[in-house]
Order: C-alpha cells, then sequence, then structure tokens
DNA sequence: TAGTGGTCTAGACCACTAG
DNA sequence: TAGTGGTCTAGACCACTAG
C-alpha cells in the first residue's frame, strides 16, 4: 500500500532472521536472485541490504555475498548530560570560581599538554530544591588573550563552553563512569557524609583529530542521580513510517 | 583516486557543516543543483544525503528540501555485559540458588506479570582474585515445563539465559545506572562496609512486542566497576576506508 | 571464468510544498 | 504551477572471489 517495496523486502528479510530461518553467519542469497524473487530492480535490492545493513542485520564481504550478523549484544544507547542527569533536572547553578592554574600531572595526562602550559579550571555546584547536588569541575587548556565570560558558562555544558566558536559537529566526547567514596573536598563542597555514594562522571572533549581540547569531572550525589540507557537493537523502522 | 564520488561528496558537505558555513536549521542546495554542482547523477547525490542522514548531520523534509540538523550532543554509545565491565573480566561465578517464587510488588511491577503468576529468581556471585565483586539477582516469568539448567546458568549473560531458543535479534534492552548504599543483604553477600558504595545496574529485556522477559539487577562493589561511552558523533566514514 | 557486491547513469512517476 | 525529495527501473562497468 503506502509501504514501498524496499521496506518490505526489509521486513520480509528481518522476520526471517528474527525467526532462526537465518542464522548468524549465514549467506542470504545474492543480489540478483533477490531481483528475481521480488520482481524488482537491483537498485531496489540494494536498498533493503542498505537499510537492513545500517540496522546491524547483515554485513557484506564484497565479491562473496551478503550475511546475517552476530547481534552485539552489549551496545546501548546512553543519553546524558551534565545538566538533566539529575532525578529532577537543575534549578539553580553556582559558578565557585574560574582559575588559570598549573596543571596537576594527572590534568597533563588527560589533556595530553606540556608542563608549561597552563589550564583554566572551572568550578561549579549544581542545585536543586536549594540544596547541592553535584560538584563540576572542568580543565580547558589556556591560551593568551582567551575569553572567559562568567556569565556564559553559568549554565552551559561542556562542549558549549568549550566550543564557542567551533562546530559542535566536529567535536568527540568520552565518558568515564564511576562510583566512588567522596573525599574530604567532596564531602565539604556535597556537604555529605562518608556513607552517602558518590557519581563520578568524566567527560573528555576531543577535537576532529583526536586531540584532547577539555577534560572534567561532575561529581554526583548518588540519591539524585540515575542513567539509563536502551540496546540499540530497537527496530529503527518505527521511525520511518 | 579509490574514494568513490559520492565520498567525495559527503566529506566536502561534512567540512563545510565543520567549518560553519553551514549551520543547524539551513537548508542545503537541492538535489538536482547538486547534481549540476558535481556534475553527477540524482542517485549519486542521494547516495551521498543517505550518507550524511545516517551519521545525523543532515535531514530531509520532502517537498522543502534538506537541511543540517542540530548535533545531537547528548548520545553516546555505551557498551555493558555484566560479566565484563569489570576492572579485570570475571574470572569465576558462583551460582548462590534458584528459586521459584511468589512475586513482590516490585517483581510484578517490572515483569508486568498477574499476581498469581510464579517467577525463577537466579542469585550468582562474580569472583575476582578469590573475593566477590558482584552480586546479580535475576527475575524470569516461570511457566510449567520451563527448563532451568544450573550449568547453563552459570555463566551465562541475561539474555543467553532468557533468549534460549529465541533470536538474540529479537530482543530489546533497559539499563538503569545507579549508586547506592549496600543494605543489609548487599553487605553480607560482598562482604563490604556502610562506606563501600555500590553500582547497581537494572537490566530489563523486552521482547519484540515490549513485553518483558527478564529483569534484574546486578551490584557492582565501586572499586572493581566502571563504565565507559563514546559519543556516537565519531566520523563513522573511517570504517569505509 | 562465472558470480558477487560496489558504483554510477539517465531516465521516470509520485506526493508534497508553497507561492 | 514549479520545485522538492521518495521510489523505482534497466541498464553499465568495475574489482574481487573462488573454482
Amino acid at each position: 500500500m503506502g509501504s514501498p517495496i524496499y521496506l518490505t523486502i526489509v521486513e520480509d528479510m528481518k522476520q526471517k532472521i528474527n525467526a532462526g530461518e537465518l542464522k548468524p553467519g549465514d549467506m542470504i542469497k545474492s543480489e540478483n536472485t533477490l531481483c528475481d524473487d521480488y520482481n524488482v530492480s537491483r537498485m531496489t535490492v540494494r536498498k533493503s541490504l542498505t537499510v537492513l545493513a545500517s540496522e546491524g542485520y547483515i554485513y557484506s564481504v564484497p565479491g562473496k555475498g551478503n550475511f546475517v550478523n552476530e547481534p552485539n549484544q552489549d551496545k546501548y544507547i546512553l543519553y546524558f548530560n551534565e545538566m538533566n542527569s539529575i532525578e529532577s533536572s537543575i534549578e539553580e547553578t553556582e559558578l565557585l570560581d574560574v582559575n588559570i592554574v598549573k596543571p596537576t600531572l594527572e590534568i597533563l595526562f588527560n589533556l595530553q599538554i606540556p608542563e608549561n602550559k597552563r589550564v583554566v579550571v572551572i568550578r561549579r555546584i549544581m542545585i536543586n530544591d536549594g540544596d547541592p547536588v553535584a560538584y563540576d569541575i572542568k580543565y580547558i587548556p589556556y591560551y593568551r588573550g582567551m575569553p572567559i565570560v562568567e556569565k556564559e558558562i553559568h549554565y552551559a555544558t561542556f562542549p558549549e563552553i568549550v566550543a564557542k566558536k567551533k562546530s559542535l559537529f566536529a567535536i568527540n566526547k568520552e565518558l568515564k563512569i564511576r562510583v566512588q567514596r567522596p573525599d574530604a573536598e567532596i564531602k565539604a563542597v556535597l556537604n555529605i557524609e562518608d556513607t552517602d555514594p558518590v557519581m563520578a562522571i568524566e567527560q573528555k572533549l576531543l577535537d576532529e583529530n583526536s586531540k584532547p581540547i577539555g577534560w572534567g569531572v561532575t561529581y554526583f550525589i548518588g540519591d539524585f542521580f540515575h542513567l539509563q540507557a536502551v540496546s540499540s537493537f530497537v527496530d529503527k523502522s518505527n521511525n520511518i513510517y
């Protein structure tokens, strides 16, 4: 009906794979055979195979054929943003201070900069219902004449702070997610006890050449924090109809 | 040279977007105009646009044109597997017990089953260097004649346990990641103190109709646990060359 | 050498948008 | 009504695989 031919082929192949009729590693019919089976042109068959490949169902080996993929069980989509991963979103941010400092070894390592380079340190507290819920520290390599406008830093996420001019498309990011006992500094800033667990999320920003352009950690009080992720194998065809 | 025409168009458009020449929301040239610009057929231009769209750079509005997307800052790819998210991978698993029980309210809610239904509870401990590092509890709706082979459960991940026959392609998964103070049970099983923070990861498995087919939580001792995620905007064209 | 997937062309018809 | 993207065709030539 409204559904184009290439999508009915996609659904047909998915059904065969989901039912186990085609198993991981199996070679599927050749493109020309599929043309005959469905009575369509090769470009239409190839469109279907492109969709199946983009959703991870199949892969192709030039000269040989198309094969059913191993389902990637361990892959998830995660949404994170230091400003909205709190149970109820952040109402207020307090900018503690912005300083230009000599980097520690840890900072040198994470930003991959020479020893003599200075870094900008931005410290913020996220506040919810009047109480601190997260403590945020960010390090950015400092260059002469770098504009530091405190107002702009207040509510900005890390990529927004670093990528003032640069297109956000060009920034790659890495997250490290871990639990930790609060140290003295964190206990003081967040006003918590030894038994209050803290979620530490490290963010590293990289430019298009994988050079670090920013590094930082956000410490969330456990009670206010959780992350959600979904398997990346949800049937994306739902978005097409 | 070896690089096909459609990829040089892709790189060209990416460069324009990364440089800010084309900004989010901007309409790009029409497909026919691009055909003239690059002196190629429309199918080749469309192949390029398909690649750009699949990588999130652009989207199309039929009847109007193609537009530059807002970069999705918050989207990450996360890899998780209760068996290998430990600093050093798990050497040993101890199956504490497998029982068939009356579900609690929490289990009823998460598995979306009627009150009179029974559930299988599987409790395991992950062991590293002789010490427990994680405590794992899984709930699966029980049906008459369900085979429960303890040997098969020992080292299997959750999807493997639930999806005995079913294709792994058909399973969707949801993760909830949170920090918590260890309760009495967790302290006893993992042999830890009140000040030892625990990472709790909830896993929910859903079939193709979004019906829950399994639910569980794994409690990791903080010291042995971390997750890593990368932004999903890494230039996938690297995989093509 | 026959078969495979990868790229590309020059057309066609369609529904939709917006003046 | 002119322009847009969406689908589809029937061809072509290519590099690569494997007997």
